[in-house]
DNA sequence: ATTATCTATAGATCTATAGATAATGC
DNA sequence: ATTATCTATAGATCTATAGATAATGC
C-alpha cells in the first residue's frame, strides 16, 4: 500500500462519516474503523482531526457531467438530485449546510462553499450579472430539494413518481433561470 | 425561582446552542453555562442530554400569525424569513436539517419534524390532498431559503434588498400555490 | 534503511451521580 | 422540612503522541 492509497481510504471514510453525521458526532476511531486502519494511522496521515475534516469535503460538489442532453440545465438539475436519491447515493446539496454549521471555522467554511456552489451554478446556467443574483437563487432552490428529499424524507418515490417531481421542480427552476434580470444586478 | 423557570432558561438555552452547533457539538456545560446555571442543575432538570435535545426542538417551528395581511401566503412565508434575517433571529427552517441530523433517534426525528412541518404548511396553503404534495414541494422551496439565507450567507441585504428577494422568491413559492393539483393526489 | 502501521498511554474532556449547602415555606 | 442549587468526582470517552514492530526497497 502506498501512503496515497491509505490517504484516499481515509478521506473517502472520512467523507461518507461528516458528510452524515457531521464533525464532533464523528470520532477519529469511527473513521480509522471505515478506512480498515488505527486511530494513529489517521492521525499520522491527516495530521489533526481539523485538517481531516477539511481535507473530506466533497471534492465534485455539483457535477458530474454525464451524458449532456439537450433537456434544459433547470431539469437536469433536479434529475440529477432525484436520481442519486433513487440510486441511495449520497447528496452533496444535503450533506453541505451540515458541513458548514459543524466545521471548527464556520466563517470559513461558509464563504468557500458559497463561492464554490454560486460559481459552478452560475457557470452552468450563464448568469454573469456582478452578483450572480440568479445563480444564488437556484443554489437556494437546489439546497431546498436536497434536505427536503434526503434530511426530511419528503416526496418519496411511493408518494410522488420521480418523472413527476422532476418535472414540476423542474419547472419551477427553470422559471427562476428564464426570468429577465432584475434591475440591479 | 420556581423549578419551572429554570426549566425555561435552560430549554431556552438549549434551543439557541443546539440550533446553531447541532447535538454533539453542545455539552451539557455550555447549556448550563448560557442559562446561568451550574450542569448538575441541567442534568437534575433534564434528566440526560438526549432528553434535553429532545426538549429543546423549536416548538412554535413556523408561524407567529402577527398581523395577518392580505398579502397572498407565499409572499408571507418568504417575507418572515427574510425578517427574520435582517432582525438577525434564529431561522427554524435552517435549523431544522441539523437537528434531524444530529438527532439521537435520526429516523424518528425526521418523521416527527417533517409531519409537524407539512401539517402546518398544508393547513396555510389549504392542502387538502391525501399525500399533501404541494404542501411538500412548498416545506422544499422553504426550506432552501432559510439554508441559503442563514447557513451559506446567501443574497445578502447589500447585494439584494429585501423588498425585491421577497417579491421574486414569493412569486415562485405562489406560483407553486397555485398550481393546478397534479394528476396523482 | 526506510516506510507503513500498530499498541499503549497521557492528558483533556464529557456525562452523570452522590452528597453537601443554601434558600424557602410553614 | 422541603426545594433549589452547588461542589466534587467517578467512569467513560476522545484526540494526540511516543515508541515498537512489521513490511518494503535497495
Amino acid at each position: 500500500m502506498s501512503e496515497n492509497s491509505t490517504r484516499t481510504a481515509i478521506l473517502q471514510a472520512g467523507q461518507e462519516l461528516f458528510g452524515e453525521h457531521g464533525y464532533a458526532a464523528v470520532t477519529i476511531k469511527d473513521v480509522a474503523a471505515r478506512a480498515g486502519f488505527s486511530p494513529a494511522m489517521v492521525m499520522k496521515v491527516m495530521g489533526s482531526k481539523a485538517e481531516l475534516y477539511a481535507a473530506s469535503a466533497p471534492s465534485a460538489p455539483v457535477m458530474d457531467h454525464d451524458g449532456v442532453t439537450d433537456e434544459p440545465v433547470g431539469f437536469q438539475l433536479v434529475r440529477r438530485i432525484v436520481a442519486r436519491r433513487d440510486r441511495g447515493e449520497p447528496e452533496p446539496w444535503a450533506m453541505v449546510p451540515l458541513l458548514i454549521r459543524d466545521a471548527p471555522d464556520r466563517v470559513a467554511a461558509s464563504e468557500e462553499q458559497r463561492s464554490r456552489y454560486v460559481s459552478r451554478i452560475a457557470e452552468l446556467i450563464g448568469d454573469r450579472s456582478t452578483h450572480r443574483h440568479k445563480a444564488q437563487l437556484v443554489v437556494c432552490t437546489l439546497l431546498g430539494l436536497g434536505s427536503g428529499l434526503r434530511t426530511f424524507g419528503l416526496l418519496e418515490t411511493q408518494q410522488v413518481p420521480s418523472e413527476a417531481l422532476i418535472k414540476q421542480y423542474g419547472t419551477v427552476l427553470q422559471s427562476i433561470i428564464d426570468a429577465p434580470a432584475p434591475a440591479d444586478s
